[in-house]
DNA sequence: TAGATATTGTCAATATCTTCACAAAGCTGA
DNA sequence: TCAGCTTTGTGAAGATATTGACAATATCTA
């Protein structure tokens, strides 16, 4: 496997999630071009991002749709059985907890912590107090979902102290996390924002 | 105002959350590299998109911070009354209405539509039927968030002909827009995709 | 007011990313 | 099997984006 840009990375996840799409309505074989289309990103550029992991497509066929799938996931180190924990079970994790499609994607989240763990009511997964995340944390969990609305810092301290080293943040606070740890930010407002600015820009 | 490029353009969202952050925690005026320090992009970057507004800052001293999103929110076409709308009010939907801080930022949510308004409950917004889109969209909304789990693409065909121009895509369907029609999806599986490779990259 | 200090704005150099163009290789049908 | 067609994979060119370096200019202090 050779060197994997940013840019690269970032299209990985869109290649992934097109690709299981096509598997679930029953494609077996895909050329680049006709996934270009799909996903509006140039051919060139999708047949460039696959050659870094290897040599997955036949020249005059294209690329086996399941079988893209399966190296993807093996060679990026996609575990099926990721241990994802959420933190904060508001509105915002409730909605996450039930709308989300996890399985056969990433593995799911297996369990919740809130700082009133009282006030939550029924989750589909087990919910515990924030203070015994150390003992209640899966030892194996690596990502965390953190939707709390107070105490941003500390619970990403507490989180990054307990073996978390990626974290998916949809607060709205800023906070900062030692070397190692990644932090992906989903933001509607800031993704309106941008939206604006891209259609505005039209006039400049 | 000159040439805005791609990579840019998606600083500055994160430029003004910055901004707006640190103005409510009583900040005047900050120099490149502290906004550097806190938003994680060199200073020099930072400079140098900001110059392409205007100049902004001034030598020895720094930027203004009410100022700086002041000239941020004109030159950039924020408008504080956009009128957004929710399509899909399901367990999302609700949340985001509930949970996202709009005011003062960018105009808010102004009304909602399901396909089964019945079912939907109490909201802060005013709710209709999807089917009375047209009549009941306000005349100058612009941008639509989409939470519907069914009929995606005949919703996104519906809005596009009813003027919306931007897209806030939640949903887990593909779909092709019209020329013209902005689209950016969010959608925490794969940035929990993304964060994986991203970790795992290391091990290369 | 003047000199010392700080910080911006921007040119030029470098680095990263995308795309063109085409050889190599596999498929298809006679 | 072989010719013709198709599509991949990749070197090289071109485009975009980032960064180093420093002149220009403002602030600050005495």
């Amino acid at each position: 496997m050779k060197q994997v840009s940013k840019a690269t990375l970032q299209r990985y996840p869109v290649y992934l999630k097109a690709l299981r799409k096509l598997k679930s309505l029953g494609v077996k074989r895909v050329m680049s071009k006709e996934l270009a289309e799909y996903v509006d990103i140039q051919p060139t550029t999708i047949r460039r991002d696959f050659s870094l992991i290897g040599h997955l497509g036949k020249q005059g066929f294209g690329y086996d749709v399941d079988e893209l799938i399966e190296i993807f996931s093996n060679s990026l180190g996609i575990n099926f059985d990721e241990k994802i924990i959420l933190v904060g079970a508001g509105n915002l994790g409730k909605a996450l907890l039930k709308y989300n499609n996890w399985d056969n994607v990433i593995g799911e989240i297996v369990c919740a912590f809130d700082k009133y763990p009282d006030k939550v009511g029924e989750l589909s997964v087990p919910l515990y107090d924030i203070k015994d995340l150390k003992e209640k944390m899966p030892k194996d969990a690596r990502i965390a979902i953190v939707c709390v609305s107070s105490d941003v810092q500390k619970t990403v301290d507490l989180l990054a102290a307990n073996g978390i080293v990626s974290i998916v943040d949809l607060t709205h606070e800023h906070f900062v996390v030692p070397k190692g740890v990644h932090v992906r930010c989903v933001d509607i407002v800031s993704t309106i924002i941008e939206l604006v600015f891209e259609t505005n820009k039209l006039n400049y």
